[in-house]
DNA sequence: GCCGTTTTCGGCCCGACTGTTTTCAGTCG
């Protein structure tokens, strides 16, 4: 599949022709196609063989060439050129806030700037301080824009930043003045990382609640502070903002914060195209500019003829032309989930007993709970000797009887040797109710070897699921090299089920990897990986996910009842 | 560069804020 490296490479255009101050519109073809690329549920290859390049919404002559040249060359004679036509690292300077396109190409023609570090240093020099429309406070901002950005480095994960959220939003519910709240951004959209926190509320008394907000314990430091809106930086280093509204306007508005900017930009054409205007103020007619609605988010999809496009979706991937049509999918809930299917316990390396983790599952509501702890090889999780694993069976089958009709499934998490057998014997995997596969050992296999190895480890008829497909953790573990289209289609062949890990540190399969299998037909589990009791509730991340990536109650697992999931869980050791 | 029950040419999402300016360009979300 060529679809990212050509998203990428589109991506690098419209910000070279940005850069040299092409028509903003030819720019925004560029930016357009991007996101439009990176949904393709379909290898670009596949469509370009057909001849259907320009059916492709976005996709017309001018780029449809480009592609068909990249397809049969490998490369692309007109990126290169751009490339070659602006200087290397300039490029970089529009990463500092407050540093666009015009500013940086200009910090190159008069200063020759080519780096942050050289920025930086013509800053302190009071060099920039003379050229034209920037003055001392442009060179003040510039300076804060590098530092933020050494500071802040990378985004935050989406566990962490949900619950800071979530306490903010607690804190100011309380508050009489606070009348109606919601998060917004990309944190809403529950996106696995979030750059900031954004909050919406509506108040007949703004100055209070932004008292409030900007005095919460938490809160490091005031970046701004006014009526309708107020940022913050918390002790965790991220950055949130409060906006308070009329509310006339709290729909429209949590519409327009909540992102992502290429949805609200798709509804805003059709909005045109009916001769309404949106912003975050409501909804107008354009030839009066009459107010026709906006306290409530649904309107804004009610007057483009468009049902409720759930958060999670809205992200210009094609959300809205399936709504048009009146398909969208009828999401995952966190109440369809009956249980996990991925926990540890202290027979391997948990931290709860058997016991312990079931209570509390069984406070949630659940009705199973699948023990996987780890195999025997894994010694640094202290994995589950064969001697000790008729002592674990005995004790599940004590606690099933005790606790029915709540089901502990057997199980465990076997480790994927390097060349794809199993760390237990075929018939100790045969004893088992639930047999998930993984990978934690020897990462730096090249791709076609670790691609093989997971297939090998899914043919075997006793593996129901692959944990943690590609490996990778948000705090900064990549992906190991696999070819993910390949390991979606043999799990749909060999009937394996893939996992979304819901550990926030991994979301994996991510959120594009999930809706691909969708459409291959590859099946799901939800499993929290927990090692601790309360980890079990890092269930709403999975599903957050599998939400992102389009699932439905039939298409994940976890939404079963016993009988259910283990006959499809079995089917494939039928063969 | 894309696109079309207003159009194959002339449009292309919208507004706030900032800093530098005497009316606006650039950046951001």
């Amino acid at each position: 599949m060529k679809n990212q490296e050509l998203a990428q490479i589109f991506a690098d255009i419209a910000e070279l022709l940005e850069i040299k101050g092409e028509n903003p519109f030819k720019v925004r073809a560029y930016q357009k196609v991007v996101p439009v690329l990176q949904s393709l549920t379909e290898s670009i290859e596949e469509i370009y063989q057909r001849g259907e390049l320009t059916s492709i919404p976005g996709i017309g002559k001018g780029i449809a060439e480009k592609i068909e040249e990249y397809l049969t060359s490998g490369k692309l004679k007109y990126y290169q050129e751009l490339k070659e036509s602006v200087p290397k690292g300039v490029v970089s300077l529009v990463t500092i806030p407050e540093v666009g396109p015009k500013t940086a190409i200009a910090l190159y023609n008069k200063l020759g700037i080519t780096s942050i570090d050289e920025l930086e240093k013509a800053a302190r020099e009071h060099k920039i301080r003379g050229l034209p429309g920037m003055g001392e406070k442009t060179e003040e901002n510039i300076l804060r824009g590098i530092e933020l950005v050494r500071r802040r480095g990378t985004r935050m994960m989406l566990g962490n930043a949900l619950p800071l959220a979530k306490e903010i939003v607690e804190t100011l519910q309380k508050l009489k003045d606070v009348d109606r709240i919601s998060l917004a951004g990309s944190l809403r959209r529950m996106k696995e990382t979030v750059g900031d926190i954004d909050i919406l509320v509506t108040s007949h008394n703004s100055t209070r609640v932004m008292e409030v907000f900007t005095h919460l314990p938490l809160v490091r430091q005031i970046l701004a502070a006014g009526d309708t809106k107020s940022s913050v930086i918390l002790e965790q280093g991220i950055q949130v903002d409060l906006r308070v509204v009329e509310p006339e306007c709290f729909g429209a508005a949590l519409h327009y914060f909540t992102g992502s900017k290429d949805h609200n930009i798709r509804i805003r054409e059709l909005a045109v195209k009916k001769g309404l205007k949106v912003n975050e103020y409501g909804i107008f007619r354009t030839r009066d500019d009459k107010r026709i609605g906006g306290a409530e988010e649904v309107e804004v999809f009610q007057m483009v003829d468009l049902p409720y496009i759930p958060p999670e979706l809205r992200e210009n991937t094609g959300e809205v032309e399936v709504a048009q049509k009146g398909n969208l999918p009828c999401l995952l809930e966190l109440s369809m989930i009956k249980g996990d299917l991925h926990v540890h316990t202290k027979w391997s390396d948990g931290l709860h007993t058997l016991e312990e983790m079931v209570e509390e599952a069984k406070k949630m509501g659940y009705r199973f709970l699948a023990v996987t702890d780890h195999s025997q090889s894994l010694k640094v999780a202290r994995g589950v000797s064969l001697e000790n694993l008729n002592k674990h069976l005995d004790e599940i089958a004590r606690l099933n009887t005790q606790y029915r009709p709540f089901c502990i499934l057997t199980g465990a998490e076997v480790d994927i040797r390097s060349d794809g057998t199993l760390d237990y014997p075929d018939e100790i995997l045969a004893r088992l109710d639930v047999i998930i596969g993984a990978i934690h050992t020897n990462f730096k296999q090249d791709e076609a070897v670790m691609t093989e190895r997971i297939i090998t480890a899914m043919k075997n008829k006793y593996v129901n699921i692959i944990a943690h497909p590609t490996g990778r953790l948000l705090s900064g573990r990549d992906p190991y090299q696999v070819n993910i289209e390949k390991i979606l289609k043999a799990a749909a062949e060999t009937e394996t089920f893939l996992e979304i890990n819901a550990y926030p540190e991994r979301l994996d399969l991510r959120d594009v990897h999930v809706r691909r299998g969708k459409d291959l037909g590859v099946k799901i589990t939800l499993g929290t990986d927990a090692h601790n009791k309360m980890q079990l509730h890092y269930m709403n991340f999975g599903v957050a996910t599998a939400r992102r990536g389009w699932m439905e109650k039939k298409d994940v697992l976890n939404t079963g009842e016993v009988e259910e999931i283990l006959s499809l869980l079995w089917h494939k050791r039928q063969n």
